[in-house]
DNA sequence: CTTGGCACTCGGGAACACAGAGTGCTAGGC
DNA sequence: GCCTAGCACTCTGTGTTCCCGAGTGCCAAG
């Protein structure tokens, strides 16, 4: 049905159409790719293209335009990742390696993705899920008041205040704390709850209620923040591209996490590190655009989702690459802190 | 020069401009505004007030549009801020007094004004330097490296992982804890260097090159944060307004620290909870554009500020109460926690 | 000082024509 | 059987013209 030159027609369009922002037309595509054969020619294959609906055309005789569908069919038979020059590289590694804490190593990457792609980059926290507990602390801060501290192996700490039922002295304190680091060092943050669960138990009876508050605040932590922190930056990219629904629908789904995390979709068990392309009317939440997401972690465990977004006219190779070599650079960074 | 029919001419011009965005005439003036007097009449006043610089039109036979200088005079001289409905009121209280910590006040702060007020909210976090040492605490991760944390009167949480020049047993980082909390718990942050500078010369000399890492990242800590965290929120309702300035400048402006910094201007000493408003050409780094901003924090010890950004065209005194009355909220909410 | 009258100006929308790009179709050539 | 050249057709976008209406400034009278 579609022969190699109707393929060839295909990808033609697309990049022309990327680059240009206007439809193409049979004469135009011709001349500029080397094709070897007439416009005439060009013009049957795109009506056969048309017919199948990988193109379309915005008016009667006006040039033609990509589909969702025909966009679907470049990511995925038609055009291959464009890598990053040496530069973007270097440029890439000593920026992310600035970083002084995991804050800074988030807000560094979703800028850098931005500037690399010129598009909205959009970023996950490292999820609580799957990451572990490196320490957890308890500081007294007066008579009936403790601050919790937990630190997971990505450098995140969590810390809530916590309301004593009683007071308590701090060498309690610093046994509770013994106890539940011997207990939770290591583990993944998932199974915290069952191995707090008979933990009240083993204690003096007398230091049981303080316990328990202590135990459904650091519960309270994990549940919390499961639908985890996600940023974006680049907005301003958004100030000259066109979507076909309106700028406001899009900056407003960009200030709910709930929506920018549907965006990002799941990391796939299978295939951690693959890239997700969800395009147009493919991405269920808001139509119009097109997302490039990945997985990004330590090794295996991919630890949260990191991409960009941007109007279905986008350039998909160089995308792809920006976003598959910011997640490679973080997990590395991620790794080695 | 401008007697009080004159003023009240201006003032109606205003208030119809913002509510209808389009450049006001005589006729409509005189008849929705009940001001007793003729369109003939009017034109003259619009005359004197257009020499005076007040008003100005968009092209010879349109109606009339306040210039900066003319918002500046209803700003100061003509209207009143217009205090929230009680609805309002209760809502915020509400809706702030569910943060659970720091990120989560100031997150919430950012995302209620930028509601209440349809523009562009922009809070900056509880600066460091006027906060005080809550605690200090030492965390041993492994052999060598040491997670320091410091907590301000604020909620305000840092952490630094520092990699020590030689190994440490847990007893003598439990010593030096207990130093440094002695020395510092309490204390303003801006005197933390002069308080720290001679405490290696009273630890045992084998102490001593550890503790000199720890205080300079503990320094390092105090200064890099020196030009604050800042956040902002509403994006969306950018989407609507016309800027003199094109849309991409805003956003791109928005997403740098330290011009959201400049906007928000510095707090004033002698009236710290006065509301700053910057009208158009006045603000220079981002002109076009009002900011509306106060401080907020603690008492009397403002900590931060925080406020709106949006077109010259505002509605001020609804804005402005907006802004106050959130600070207010804020401020209690931190001085409670 | 205010007011009604009046001529003037200018922006914006409607109607219109036109050029240019692109198409589909058909007939002829390899 | 596929490719190509030619041709008539169909759009959109742009430029032009025209006209209406809102709004003004000025003047003379109350």
């Amino acid at each position: 049905m579609l022969d190699e030159r109707k393929l060839a027609v295909l990808r033609a369009i697309v990049e022309d159409y990327v680059s240009t922002n206007e439809p193409v037309g049979s004469k135009a595509l011709a001349e500029r790719h080397n094709l070897k054969v007439s416009p005439a020619t060009v013009r049957n294959d795109m009506a056969a293209l048309e017919e199948e609906g990988y193109i379309t055309q915005p008016h009667t005789s006006a040039g033609r335009v990509p589909t969702d569908k025909g966009y679907r069919l470049f990511v995925d038979r038609l055009s291959q990742i464009k890598p990053l020059s040496g530069a973007e590289r270097r440029a890439i590694e000593t920026f992310l390696a600035g970083a002084v804490d995991l804050d800074d190593v988030v807000m560094r990457t979703v800028r850098l993705l931005a500037q690399l792609t010129r598009q909205v980059a959009v970023v996950q926290y490292p999820t609580l899920t799957r990451s572990t507990v490196r320490h957890v602390e308890l500081v007294p801060l007066s008579e009936r008041r403790v601050m919790l501290v937990l630190i997971t192996n990505t450098g995140r700490v969590e810390q809530r205040v916590v309301e004593l039922p009683e007071a308590l002295e701090d060498t309690r304190i610093a046994h509770l704390r013994a106890v539940l680091n011997s207990g939770l060092d290591g583990c993944q943050l998932s199974s915290v709850p069952e191995l707090v669960a008979d933990l009240p138990e083993r204690l003096p009876v007398e230091d049981r209620p303080a316990a328990a508050t202590i135990l459904s605040v650091l519960l309270e932590t994990l549940v919390e923040r499961y639908d985890e922190k996600i940023v974006f930056a680049g907005a301003a990219n958004l100030a000259g591209a066109d979507f076909s629904i309106g700028l406001r629908d899009v900056l407003e789904a960009l200030e709910e996490q709930v929506v920018l995390m549907r965006l990002l979709g799941e990391t796939s068990p299978d295939t951690p590190s693959a890239l997700t392309v969800r395009i147009g009317s493919e991405n269920p939440y808001l139509q119009g655009t097109s997302v490039v997401a990945t997985g990004y972690g330590l090794g295996d465990n991919q630890l949260a989702r990191l991409g960009v977004l941007g109007p279905t006219r986008m350039d998909y190779p160089v995308t792809m690459g920006a976003v598959r070599a910011v997640a490679r650079y973080v997990s590395q960074i991620l790794a080695a802190s």
